[in-house]
DNA sequence: CTGTTAGCGCCTTCAC
DNA sequence: GTGAAGGCGCTAACAG
């Protein structure tokens, strides 16, 4: 038994449908659907109820936000749905909009600088309330235009240079501190540190410096930074051609190596390298720690950093929500803890 | 050096101020802003072109959509962002999407049937020209109202009984067949496939047909259907016993045995358990073949059958456009062909 | 080529 | 308590 997909009338019922259906006036619907029940007659409520379930009508968002001046829309920009923390963050930002009552539009940028671009100003097209950015190349400029239309900004996980608003994300600076102390104790005294481009990332920039930091201030101990940019396969190559410089040197001298990822991605990029150049043991030549906690960490039995993702997503649209509506207040940075999860990549 | 988030005047240009600005009537304005250039004097669409850029001028598609009965907006229900299918089909969407001037509402239902109910009253109330959905419980009687307020309706993955409506997705039944049949050809003749609860999601109810058919046309071989159901946790636990005692026959029979898993969430479930039970080693007692192809699949050297995602999202779209400009034909089947990658797990 | 005039569906004074 | 009138920003006939 299955019926076609689109009958006869597409026309959905307007407000004015419902009123004449209801035998009253449209003010009055209006207020019925804003909820101001007592200024109806218990009457006159029951006929307009009766008229909506008659007639199926669903208020037109659109038209409602263009009386009123907003939409209960708010854009959230991602460069990278591929990231799993991404996307946890992304739930934990979903539940915050159920309980305040917003709907997200979730913009995917697919790591493309040109897609923000565009993406920031659709969203300003579309009107929206706020805007979540969790990007890679939007800067100052894109973002103060939002700002000066009124768009309040809420980053994630990384602030932008020369633009002061609200920032939640990790403890970046404990988070790679624990890290590096951990590989330290396990008796490590020569690690790498492997992270994408991150002159224009702090949360990279952050990362790598406490590292260094840590590093520095222990004696015999030697840290490298490589950094790999996975867009570009010329420098993947590069950076693990470096990359397995170290494990040789280690394992001349009869070690193993530490590698330190600063993200998932790129823990899972380096692992597969090591896999295709050692086989299934490549865990005996390097221990990998990384940040993030992918779901296939537990099964490759790698350590990892695991960040509060769905807090992260959840503060960052209350943040917004109170600029929304009207909080003046000073830029605020929210900086969460992270958890090391140690596993046998670096364990035991 | 940094600025204050926002400054002064939040109010935005509009359509009438531009008109003021460039001295001329909103008309013009209107015009330009929809590339009737021809219909423009070169002297007036340059007093516009300067007046948008002084202004800062952005057309509000809300308005604009309010007018014209369409505001490119369509919705994207997906059960799960967890699951990289997922957001693999949606970058098919995304792509199809910006070629076709097309903007996505994306809403994750993190696999709760009321979420889902809500979100696609959501999309009816944003006035959404068409949804593609890939959701667990949405039925006929949710899709229905859609389709008879004039909201074409696009499935992914699965079809919905008693809706007529465009579908696309994988060809199950042949994944299924070159799966079971290169299981069997490695010389596994004791095989289990592992899948969700199957009674609603019509792939997954094909998949395992198919499954049984090729088992029972081969003498000798022995399928076994083991259903877990990742949203209980008690369920999973009596899968994974039942799994468990196959290994155990078959290692006692020194054989090892073979598992298929309907789905890459499956998969990660009885990997993980394999290698708390039997330890890193554990592919020494089960080969484990997988439909999906995770990223961590090629890291853990499971062989799996790879879906066109991206093909079926940007599909889905085509369909949908179509829909959306009038097309009245019958609803259509697209069923697209899975590609077997043979990796460790079951190779050589 | 250009401007004037109605609304799209809804909310919001302001009277009754 | 209730309704009529005006307008949010924009498009789409009509006239000129």
């Amino acid at each position: 038994m299955s019926t076609p997909v689109r009958t006869a009338a597409p026309r959905r019922a307007t407000i004015n449908d419902v009123a004449r259906e209801a035998g009253t006036g449209k003010t009055s619907i209006s207020r019925y659907l804003n909820g101001e029940m007592n200024v109806l007659s218990p009457d006159l409520r029951a006929r307009i109820e009766a008229a909506i379930v008659r007639l199926h009508y669903q208020p037109n968002q659109m038209a409602r936000g263009l009386k009123r001046g907003r939409n209960r829309l708010i854009g959230m920009l991602v460069a990278d749905l591929t990231n799993p923390y991404t996307v946890e963050v992304l739930q934990g930002v979903e539940a915050a909009c159920h309980a305040l009552g917003y709907m997200p539009m979730i913009c995917h940028a697919a790591n493309e600088v040109e897609m923000e671009r565009r993406f920031l100003a659709l969203l300003t097209t579309y009107r929206v309330e706020g805007v979540i950015v969790n990007a890679l190349g939007v800067g100052e400029d894109m973002l103060r235009p939002l700002g000066n239309g009124g768009i309040p900004v809420v980053l994630v996980d990384r602030s932008v240079s020369g633009l002061e608003a609200d920032m939640v994300g990790l403890d970046n600076t404990a988070a790679a501190q624990v890290g590096t102390r951990h590989l330290l104790e396990r008796g490590f005294d020569e690690i790498c540190f492997v992270v994408q481009p991150f002159d224009n990332v702090s949360s990279r920039r952050q990362r790598q410096a406490a590292f260094g930091d840590v590093m520095r201030d222990v004696s015999g101990a030697h840290g490298l930074t490589v950094v790999l940019d996975l867009n570009d396969e010329a420098s993947v190559g590069r950076a693990l051609a470096a990359l397995d410089h170290t494990v040789d040197a280690a394992a001349a001298a009869g070690r193993r190596i530490a590698w330190f990822a600063a993200n998932a991605p790129v823990a899972l990029r380096v692992a597969l390298h090591l896999k295709a150049r050692y086989g299934a043991h490549w865990q005996e030549r390097v221990a990998l720690l990384s940040f993030d906690d992918p779901d296939w960490a537990e099964l490759a039995g790698i350590s990892t950093i695991r960040q509060p993702t769905c807090d992260i997503g959840y503060r960052a649209v209350e943040f917004l929500s109170q600029r929304i509506d009207g909080a003046t207040e000073a830029a605020r940075d929210c900086l969460l803890a992270g958890e090391l999860i140690v596993r046998a990549s670096t364990g035991r």
